[in-house]
DNA sequence: GGTCTTAATTGATCTAGGTCAATGAGATTG
DNA sequence: CAATCTCATTGACCTAGATCAATTAAGACC
């Protein structure tokens, strides 16, 4: 049993001890040094992962060769190229520890075999993934209404500490803007 | 029984006659007209719609006074204040229908009721919030690495025929950008 | 068919943020 | 403790798209 997903499943659901064991028997541990990729473009994605200790970045690259950082997943964040682990289609994205990092996995046919055999897990998956839509929404609205300053500071509330945890470029490159301008925005807030 | 529905729920579900039959009672068909507002902010949401025939859009009107157009809705798609509906707080969305429309609700409460009855809805809305929830990262992404024209270029071809069915102002604030900034992205495309 | 109203277009500026290039400041390595 | 590397900062310019203002087109209504 692993103390840190277990609570997370309970926060969402109600789960009974027996869904918790069949839960837990699919899981796998798995380590990441930092650096390491996780994920590749081009593989068969065959799991999703929750993160347990650590801290890992989602990207996309482009046509034009320039990368996008979809996603930051630290410690009770599930992480994964979701649109390809869900259609069982080529995976787009990387996915990189940017720290030293534990996670858990389960791959899709478990996950096939939970749904049947525990239902509420359908239940826990769709909770999870109408809060990660409605959060994506927040991000589009944001980018819509908000200057880069306004997103810098929306976006160290919403991911505490993570200014120590993550390179300014990586953040300006979440934001979509360019690391000079984020830099020019934090003199001004110092100041 | 609404066949429009229907087949929409078994292009994503295999649900029995009785799943579809428990489903179709707790419908109610309701119509707006063009002009009218489904939603607006500040209200209690009860209800999720589905669309039978029109045309609806869906938008924020922020801080500062401006309106952020989040959704079109057409034929076959649900809309709704999905925040507000799934956590049960207030809504902040207005939804006003663009053309005379017909929809399908259903509310909180029979939703809740239909996921103890038939579970396998739980299997369906968990597939649509998939579904939406990586066409909005496609539109994260899609404002990171294009510009204007090839966000138009690809609104039109994700959304078939709407150029004629939605205004062009509405269109251009979808985008993100100014009418007068998308008349001239057209202007060039005709020429 | 003429009048109102609303939307689309066009032109003339303005500006947030991008790009390019140089410098500085920590880390890391031999 | 130099010598690299990598990232952050700063400055000088540039550009996509915003804003403001005027004009045209196109529905809607009497």
């Amino acid at each position: 049993m692993h103390p840190l997903i277990t609570k997370h499943i309970t926060n969402h659901i109600k789960a009974t001890e027996n869904d918790l064991q069949v839960f837990n028997t699919v899981l796998n541990e798995i380590s990441v040094s930092k650096g390491q990729f996780l994920l590749k473009p081009g593989t068969h994605v065959k799991h999703e992962h929750f993160v347990v200790k650590g801290c890992l970045r989602a990207y996309y690259m482009d046509d034009k060769g320039s990368k996008h950082i979809i996603q930051f997943a630290i410690e009770n964040w599930w992480v994964g190229d979701f649109d390809a682990f869900y259609n069982q289609i080529s995976s787009k994205l990387y996915i990189e520890a940017i720290e030293d990092s534990q996670l858990l996995s389960i791959s899709y046919n478990s996950l096939q075999k939970i749904y049947e055999e525990a239902p509420i897990f359908e239940r826990y998956f769709r909770v999870l993934t109408t809060h990660a839509f409605i959060a994506q929404r927040k991000r589009i609205l944001s980018t819509l209404e908000k200057n880069t300053q306004e997103r810098y500071l929306e976006f160290c509330s919403s991911y505490p500490n993570i200014e120590d945890r993550v390179a300014n470029y990586d953040i300006a490159n979440y934001l979509g803007v360019s690391p000079e301008n984020l830099s020019r925005v934090r003199k001004k807030l110092k100041s």
